[in-house]
DNA sequence: CGTTCATTTGAGTGAAGTCAAACCGAGTGG
DNA sequence: CCACTCGGTTTGACTTCACTCAAATGAACG
């Protein structure tokens, strides 16, 4: 459910709201209700400047919420994953693009219902509160990542919050790459070339291994963590 | 007060909470309690690991959140002004640094208290819904400066930002800067010589004047935002 | 006036960026 | 089944912006 009351882990490259698998006790409320919708690879959920109606709850895939400079530049804020929440705030329009980095579903949930039962219901605006500190973490987390350390220390720590967050069932060690090289080098300030050199690097120092470019093998994760900085 | 109704504009460079100057009509209520503590400059309110008991609203003077790497590196997360409030958040414990960059005033508020009330009062619990929204869409808005702008870019957007955030009264264009140029380069995620040798192009430049290292005026405002980029 | 702390300036280096070409895997259609 | 395209990725050569180290300058204060 969204913010669940135990304290949410800071979560480094994302808003993670959700983090019980477990459907809970609690009566089926907005959040369960509203359509699903289908997104295909790179289409948009919303765009920069679009009036924000609703609220949007990952069901599949992933959706890169980023913002797009003037001449090209992008820089992706977070990477939200099935149980993640996105469009929530208190602006009239949207201030991100939202775009899916692979096909997705997402559920779509009305921003003004939602507002207005918040404003009767205490624990609902509570919820909202706890999800958007969540994220807020996140955010401050990746800034942290982006505004010191070095491309290796970045990548490290973003493959190292993907194999927590996103795990392949099965297989711990092994992380799947649901994006573009694009993506990642967005995500992390950095350019396609570098995200790659350093990829190349850690695969040549044999601490991951990767398969078909989008299947990250880790081969020592104790390595891959003192990489990204302890 | 606390979030007020209006919808509050994406800071770029701290998440300002309160944006009325005048006092509201609104009952006296948590905000309004709480003892003042004064810290001296370069004085922590708290610590990275703290117990989270308390929540603060700077009353007068400049705090700094921060994240510590181990080798010393540092980022400076915001600078929160009079009227904004710290250490909000659902976590148990502080997991920044919070540290004067000169004499400052908070006033401190029971987080404890502050959540509980919440959980009854939906009003309240929005409130600070509002708040952690307005923090969320400054760390994202300084994140993109981060991830993307050249050095030039973010210290013009940053004076830009100051100037509207925190203007001289009765001067628009007269920028006072609370602290240290290690704190400017800290939150920009650059060296403390950049920092100085980009204030110094833009004196060349005439695009402002600098007066005894802490007051910046702003002579060519328009220029200014060209370069923060558009 | 000397000490201390912060800022500025200078010279040289390096990590990541740019530009460009080669490579690779997945489709598609001859 | 192979040749061709096409988008994405990797690799290489070179450049540059910001970093590092070091020294000079400036402001504040006892």
């Amino acid at each position: 459910m969204l913010g669940s009351s135990q304290a949410i882990e800071a979560n480094v490259y994302g808003g993670r709201v959700s983090s019980s698998a477990v459907p809970t006790s609690e009566p089926a409320d907005r959040f369960e209700r509203g359509t699903i919708r289908r997104i295909e690879a790179k289409e948009h959920v919303f765009c920069d400047g679009d009036p924000r109606t609703h609220v949007f709850r990952i069901e599949e895939g992933v959706i890169a919420l980023s913002k797009l400079l003037g001449d090209g530049r992008r820089q992706i804020i977070e990477f939200a994953y099935p149980g993640d929440y996105i469009g929530l705030g208190t602006l009239r329009e949207h201030i991100f693009d939202a775009q899916a980095t692979c096909a997705a579903k997402v559920r779509c949930l009305s921003a003004a219902a939602l507002e207005q039962e918040a404003s009767r219901d205490a624990s609902l605006a509570l919820r909202l509160y706890k999800a958007v500190s969540a994220e807020l973490a996140a955010a401050r987390s990746l800034l942290v990542s982006v505004g010191q350390q070095s491309a290796m220390e970045r990548l490290s720590g973003f493959l190292l919050s993907l194999s927590t967050r996103a795990p392949s069932e099965s297989d711990e060690t092994v992380v799947k790459l649901p994006m573009r090289r694009s993506d990642i080098a967005d995500l992390l300030g950095l350019t396609i070339e570098t995200v790659s050199r350093t990829i190349t690097k850690l695969r040549t120092m044999r601490v991951i291994d990767v398969v078909r470019g989008t299947e990250v093998h880790i081969l020592d994760s104790e390595r891959l963590a003192e990489l990204a900085g302890q």
